[in-house]
DNA sequence: CTTTGACTAATTAATTCAAAAAGTCAGAAG
DNA sequence: CTTCTGACTTTTTGAATTAATTAGTCAAAG
């Protein structure tokens, strides 16, 4: 059987001990983010939270952007994490949609300082960024794809694609924030713009969950 | 009876000719702002392309937004003025709302250099824009309302609020183009980027219209 | 009332420079 | 050999300056 020598249990407890440094980089680097954004936020000020040394931090990351990344990957993780439990509780894909909803805009008001910059930064933004969105909104769509499957295993739905359907699902109900958030500089939106946003993402879902109780909406003939 | 007198005359004649001119000018700006936008279109040249002094130019127009508003004015009656005679000859909403979609693409398409400003001026773009923009979007919420309402005095919708259901589909349509071209600088889409957006906008407007013939779509809980 | 050339005022673009922040590295410490 | 640091260099950023272009004005002429 396989035995530790104490070598090798020192290589191990190291490695607990450097992912334990890289996780306290990545937690104060999220405070500051979170609350200054990333542009007013200096790898000194975060290497002093912790009692570092700035040069440190580059040892565990190549530079500021990777830890940005880090950061970014981290939070996505969790909200993942915590949508997977909670869609498993619910009894329908109408009260799945809607706990998607409130379960993300939980999240976008919490770490909103963060999705800032992405948002500013458009279609011009880092390329190791652009892959960590891309990955979010892949398991964003992943999310809805399941959330519409298991409505068309019920025949609830009668629909050929769901995946097509979920990614103009996500698209459109993106539209309904648009207008609230996206282009130019802006501020934290208020709670009643949240709301209003909310109330229009239901709206939409509901409709468009109605709309899959239709054949037609499969068959398509522009 | 009501006579024109030679004076009255002389007014009018000199009216229309004042129209004359500022369609003129409108016309010759358009043309710059359609090619080079509004930034790389100078007044000189606009004054010189139809042989006028710049100074004239500013008879006509107080500055060159409102010359640039002007030719956005211009065009938004054009397209509102094309959509409303081409719907009255549509048979279902259905139809509508794909006759609605084709004709705000080649309308998109053909001034996209005189979106492109607005787009990435985003917010805080001049006042008196906005209010046209403001005055384009509540006309495309009217054009969509009628749509809707024709379907549910058809009795083939069953909702309450067509002005909600409208503004609601209007946003979300325009997130199917957000991914293609909304933020930061880009330049023209391509073609097969404007078919993508157009398949989608379809499918979501038929998804969308079926789920209006749901009742539940009106009874919202939350 | 229209039109213009010659004018001024405002914007934009290009450049420079200093401060701040990112990022590197030789070598210390364990 | 791995982890860490202070001192260093390189890049970025922002403010300040200037030059050049363009928006906008106006007195006077047609």
């Amino acid at each position: 059987m396989f035995q530790l020598s104490p070598d090798t249990f020192s290589i191990f407890a190291l490695m607990e001990n450097q992912d334990k440094k890289r996780e306290l980089i990545i937690e104060a680097a999220l405070k500051r983010f979170a609350h200054f954004g990333l542009n007013k936020t200096t790898m000194s000020e975060i290497a002093s939270d912790i009692s570092f040394s700035k040069a440190l931090l580059y040892y565990y990351f190549p530079d500021k952007l990777s830890l940005f990344a880090a950061v970014m990957k981290s939070i996505i993780d969790q909200i993942s994490e915590e949508m997977l439990q909670g869609l498993a509780k619910q009894t329908s894909s109408y009260q799945a949609i809607l706990f998607y909803l409130d379960k993300r805009q939980e999240f976008v008001r919490k770490y909103f300082n963060l999705l800032e910059f992405a948002i500013t930064s458009g279609p011009d933004l880092p390329a190791p960024l652009l892959q960590i969105f891309k990955q979010s909104r892949d398991s964003e769509i992943n999310t809805l794809t399941s959330i519409i499957e298991s409505g068309v295993q019920q025949q609830e739905f009668h629909i050929k694609n769901p995946g097509f359907c979920a990614e103009v699902l996500l698209d459109a109900l993106a539209g309904m924030r648009m207008r609230y958030f996206l282009p130019g500089k802006m501020f934290y939106p208020d709670k009643s713009q949240f709301e209003e946003i909310l109330i229009k993402e239901k709206q939409l879902a509901t409709i468009f969950l109605n709309g899959l109780k239709n054949p037609d909406s499969a068959q398509l003939s522009f």
